[in-house]
DNA sequence: GCGTCTAGAGTTGTATCCATAATATCTGAA
DNA sequence: TTCAGATATTATGGATACAACTCTAGACGC
């Protein structure tokens, strides 16, 4: 009986709610709609076969995400020009280093483990830059998640939201992933050492590595 | 031309969207809705003599942001538990601490008179608990924006928001009102000396009398 | 030929209707 | 008296209809 109840509920919600503002996502993600690009209720609402009252609950959603801005009436897909960027990054670096001295702080050793776990499967696909990239998201995302801070994780993944934004990954740059898979572990010895200050310091400096991966990306020099 | 655009503009911008949720948040603050209150779409609808679609909307963008939860299939005002609130206050330290570093290196010198002058009038409300709240709130948006960082800024926005969930103001106790003003002047020493740092440390140890001081609300020692 | 005004198309915002799901109440039986 | 089941009421989610506003294109006047 409860199983039932609960298949429906399941049922409806991913037919209901949730599920337009995965749909616009996920078309952002693939690049059906590119920053800049202008968002259309209607034609969403074709696309995706529902009426535009669920598309139009996403798209506030998303606004308040700043996954999407308003042009004068209407939303278009929110594009990062360099000043935000580097604001973004800022931000990004301080909440994340906030994380890691928390993680320091909580951090079970299983989860201490499994960070170590991930970063010597990640070796193995150090090639595959898409690949690493996601795992690369995991990575951080359970250091978020050792935080034991709810807020902070919110926040966190709000940030990385609208990194999302960002088309490429700057960990397809030759011998960074290299480096960065180097860079995670001197984070998880941190943690392991409890030492959050030091955790801290190793994820600042992780992010400025990717920052500047990221703006001679953009200048156009790899 | 351009004048009568933006007088319209401002216009439906004021009557159409920001407004059922301005006017739910407004309530919220009043205290017609308490934390763990049920919101009902309709009930809301009709006191605010609008239909359920801009209310719906403005109830999304409010879960969104965490002031509202779901309680089952219904919403309910966000109440933050002691954990949330030291979680809550971890964060805001940390980016308002970094608001007040970045402020100290991009703050103008008329922001920094305009946070003198602020101090100077805050001193003669300074018995008044809920005015002084309000300038506090003032002051420390002040810091926000010199920051120049807009991503900072939004966050911040949305730590406040969350704070709106608390009743009391940490000001209503004796002699906290003094101290804060103190304390808001090292801050602004600091900043007007282009110390990033101190301006950081100085903001992180104002909000943790802050918080020191609500725990003890809590507790009901005052 | 250029500028302005008007008309129309398209898009967003609001209201209402309908269906479904959840909850509460009432009744009957143990 | 209490528990269970059924029914009725109520709230939410989705669809559609309607109104208001904006932007553009075309025509007319200067």
């Amino acid at each position: 009986m409860i199983f039932i109840a609960r298949q429906k509920r399941k049922g409806t919600d991913v037919k209901s709610h949730k599920d337009a503002y995965q749909l616009i996502v996920d078309a952002i993600d693939a690049g059906v709609y590119a920053p800049g690009d202008r968002l259309v209720e209607s034609e969403l609402a074709d696309r995706f076969r529902v009426s535009r009252t669920p598309i139009r609950e996403a798209l506030q959603r998303l606004e308040t995400q700043s996954m999407l801005t308003r042009d004068g009436r209407s939303l278009i897909v929110a594009s990062l020009d360099h000043n935000q960027l580097a604001e973004l990054y800022e931000v990004r670096a301080e909440l994340e280093g906030l994380a890691a001295q928390l993680a320091a702080q909580h951090a079970t050793h299983e989860e201490i483990h499994v960070l170590y776990d991930m970063i010597a499967s990640d070796r193995k696909i150090i090639d595959d830059p898409n690949r690493l990239s996601r795992a690369n998201r995991r990575f951080h995302n359970q250091i978020h998640l050792a935080s034991r801070n709810r807020y902070l994780i919110r926040q966190l993944e709000m940030v990385h939201r609208s990194m999302a934004l960002l088309t490429s990954t700057s960990l397809a740059v030759d011998g960074r992933g290299e480096m960065a898979l180097n860079e995670h572990e001197d984070i998880v010895k941190a943690i392991e050492l409890r030492d959050g200050e030091a955790a801290n310091k190793a994820l600042k400096k992780h992010l400025s590595f990717a920052f500047e991966t990221r703006l001679k990306i953009d200048a156009g020099e790899v």
